[in-house]
DNA sequence: TCCGCCTCGGTGACAGTGTCACAGAGCGCG
DNA sequence: CGCGCTCTGTGACACTGTCACCGAGGCGGA
């Protein structure tokens, strides 16, 4: 993907941005590409520089004391890393991290053209309030569907929104299981179940889809 | 509790602010007063306010379309409703709720006088983000909990949270299941399973905590 | 090629949690 | 007192998490 000066057209957000502002952003900021597996920010990492995601996808996902992970949402490219502007500032026991699932391509915004650009554009402020907006409503839903929803219906659901429009997945059980915050055996045995059914295929590291409508199906019960 | 011009020195973030700043802040905020059980925000019904917490306690908590309840967290005196400033901005399907839990007198600030104090005082700002980091690092925990703490360890901690100085609180198995984002009869076998061990003595509406120590003990595990 | 080693996936047993149906206890009120 | 409501207790059962262990697949070195 090629970088011209008018990246910030990409954010549905910045598209109304100021004329100087849209400049200034664009001549303070810097392109960075990182390669698939990079860890972006983590404990004890913090991140200098609000990213706004041009090209691939980082995941974000909780780690605890005890090793248990799961994954909270994802970054995708036209979005940013907001959240962790907040973590920054205050408290640095946060515990979250985010991994590039790709090769990512970002604008980094230093912290100080942040709060500039906060300061003096309002489309900028509102751009990144609605950006809040969007990951506490994700992180609104993971609760409720950890909380109050069946392993099925959410392996069903992460099975096809993993998939999108591919009919494979690359993947381990054990992987799964961290999207959900759930133990491997459990993916093992739902899997087996929804390959009993003629839903899926499997072979080591890899599910077939056979029946995405089934999947998706049982996904909205 | 008596409001005076300066109740900005209530907010610890809110000590430092530049001296026109907090006379604009104070003499363009009301300070409201509301009786316990009002729904401050919910469904519905946005906020026009940011809401700075002088006095009382207000419970979020989320309703899903099944009617399953959890609490998410509370705001208490010193505190601020930040995540409904972002929450107002985009997505009104912002599916939780405000609720005081006690007679909350709070200072309402206008969207715009919100908007406009964010862009002019770097004090004000660091305030809003720091609010923010602490609501996020909240849910986070919640999210740690639900999905990988035993409930014995959960509703332990509860109850000593709840009570806090006191040795005895007033609450139903009801209200402590939606504490905890589970079912009624999952709080009454527990609750049994410590009163056999003689640390709690139940009685309708009502928990007397026996031994703190060992119910603050399970709590640790 | 064979062996060793690591990761991945399968399984059974059991404990913990959620769901359902229902019964009884406590309490306010006419 | 009797009625109706809320609150609590209980048993049966299904779903989920944990543990221990095994076998299969795949890779690289001897």
């Amino acid at each position: 993907m090629t970088t011209t000066q008018t990246w910030t057209a990409r954010f549905k957000g910045l598209s109304r941005l100021e004329k100087d502002i849209r400049d200034r952003l664009e001549s303070q900021s810097r392109i960075v590409t990182v390669p698939a597996g990079t860890v972006i920010f983590g404990p004890g990492k913090a991140p200098e520089n609000l990213m706004l995601l041009l090209d691939g996808s980082v995941r974000v996902q909780q780690v605890n004391e005890a090793g248990r992970e799961i994954v909270l949402y994802r970054v995708q490219a036209g979005e940013s890393c907001v959240l962790t502007t907040a973590c920054l500032l205050a408290y640095e026991d946060y515990s979250a991290e985010g991994i590039a699932e790709t090769q990512v391509q970002a604008a980094a915004i230093p912290r100080g053209v942040f709060d500039k650009l906060i300061a003096e554009s309002p489309v900028f402020r509102t751009f990144v309030f609605q950006a809040y907006s969007r990951r506490i409503t994700d992180l609104f839903h993971v609760i409720d569907e950890i909380a109050f929803q069946r392993m099925d219906i959410r392996l069903a659901h992460k099975l096809v929104e993993l998939a999108g429009t591919a009919d494979e997945l690359r993947t381990t059980h054990q992987l799964l299981s961290v999207e959900l915050g759930t133990a491997r055996e459990v993916v093992s045995r739902q899997l087996a179940e929804f390959q009993r059914r003629g839903w899926i295929e499997q072979s080591r590291g890899r599910i077939a889809l056979l029946d995405k409508d089934a999947l998706a199906n049982l996904a909205e019960a």
